[in-house]
DNA sequence: TGCCAATGTTAACACCGTTAACTTAAGCAA
DNA sequence: TTGCTTAAGTTAACGGTGTTAACATTGGCA
């Protein structure tokens, strides 16, 4: 494992955080395993003993960022279930501002669909399991409505993985230039928008879900 | 404008119209000037008398995008304020599910970022529009409460916008398999998630929003 | 000590987007 | 009708890509 001229003795490791590094500044197409490979000094193909491809790469930087995500979503505090909510939200949101490439990564859709890399699934279900866990924390502590965690959640994790998406994508101000936007948004989903709420109009309910 | 050998008269059109079933049924990815010469009959290098570069074919397919939704999104019924949010919901959800290439190349990102292709984000604009027009109208016509209109539409697109992308890449079910989802999510935004909404308990109110 | 497996190498294949330099022909002016 | 300008094609070439095959080196274990 010495580092003669022939063998690197530390390639696996060194391109994973040259690509890694690439990836967070300039976004997974900047990745090239030629030129990767020709920075860390080594052949490309080289590369190929270590991931299968291109795309196995790009599924261990994925990897790596959904265990981030999921480490700054552990660290909210759980103490007040509305608190929770929304802190959940704003440290899901604050992470894809901050890692921007990586997130798109992570849910670009195009790169990297799901059911290619199990590993890959497995670390976004975990990260997203913290999402709903919380959710389920709070409905069983009384303070959501009895409806199906499934929506609950869907309606969560859709919320701030589009806020995310529009804000980094600069359709939306992102949280530099309008602080309060994530918590706003987020207050709206768990209070409501409309004016006159619940109680009256059975109307409302006689057409929606089973 | 005759169709010899050699000039062929109708390069741009049948250029344009052969990439967007491309993009519809495999992605943008899948897009190759060269293949798409090929399979036209012509040099790869004619296209770019019609084309600045790839990006700029791309974003004209992308322009068609935004018109097509846009186009859906008006054809929503207005009438009842609740009806025509969840309708513009739904029907938003929908032209992503129908389209999901053509939305991802949309909205990708990654390729065709804003402020480059005026066009293109005036196109968007323009599809964006008519969802806040109607959380306005909804506003004015006092069934929502008077918040600023921002916070309302970009609630409202992030949760469309992140419910398409998290249905059409898979994370979600879509609505062939879950045919209420949509709607669901859609009106827990308006009705609001909490238990126990305003009223009682200013032990809720004493902490959040200024 | 000798072999094997891991981990490198170079050469090559088949692509890609894009540009330069050249050619054809369409259309308009004298 | 002739001639010129210009739009719209052509081939050749540059530099890049992911990936594979065949070969070389070397660390570590029997």
């Amino acid at each position: 494992m010495a580092r003669t001229a022939y063998h690197h003795g530390d390639l696996q490791q060194q391109a994973h955080q040259q690509a890694l590094s690439i990836v967070r500044e300039h976004g997974d197409s900047a990745i090239s395993l030629r030129a990767l490979a020709k920075q860390i000094g080594v052949s490309a193909p080289a590369l190929y003993r270590h991931f299968a491809d291109r795309e196995s790469l790009l599924a261990e930087l994925a990897i790596k960022g959904f265990e981030w995500l999921r480490e700054r979503l552990l660290q909210v505090d759980q103490n007040d279930p509305r608190q929770a909510l929304i802190g959940i939200g704003l440290a899901y949101v604050a992470f894809a501002q901050d890692e921007p490439n990586l997130y798109r990564l992570m849910f670009g859709g195009r790169v990297l669909p799901l059911g290619v890399h199990p590993r890959l699934d497995s670390a976004g279900k975990s990260a997203f399991q913290v999402l709903e866990d919380t959710v389920a924390r709070a409905r069983d502590r009384g303070f959501l409505k009895p409806m199906p965690l499934s929506l609950m959640t869907a309606t969560a994790w859709s919320l701030v993985h589009g806020l995310s998406l529009l804000t980094i994508d600069g359709h939306l101000p992102a949280t530099e230039s309008e602080p309060h936007l994530a918590a706003g948004v987020t207050s709206l989903l768990l209070d409501g928008a409309v004016a006159f709420p619940t109680r009256r109009t059975t109307s409302q309910n006689n057409e929606d879900t089973a």
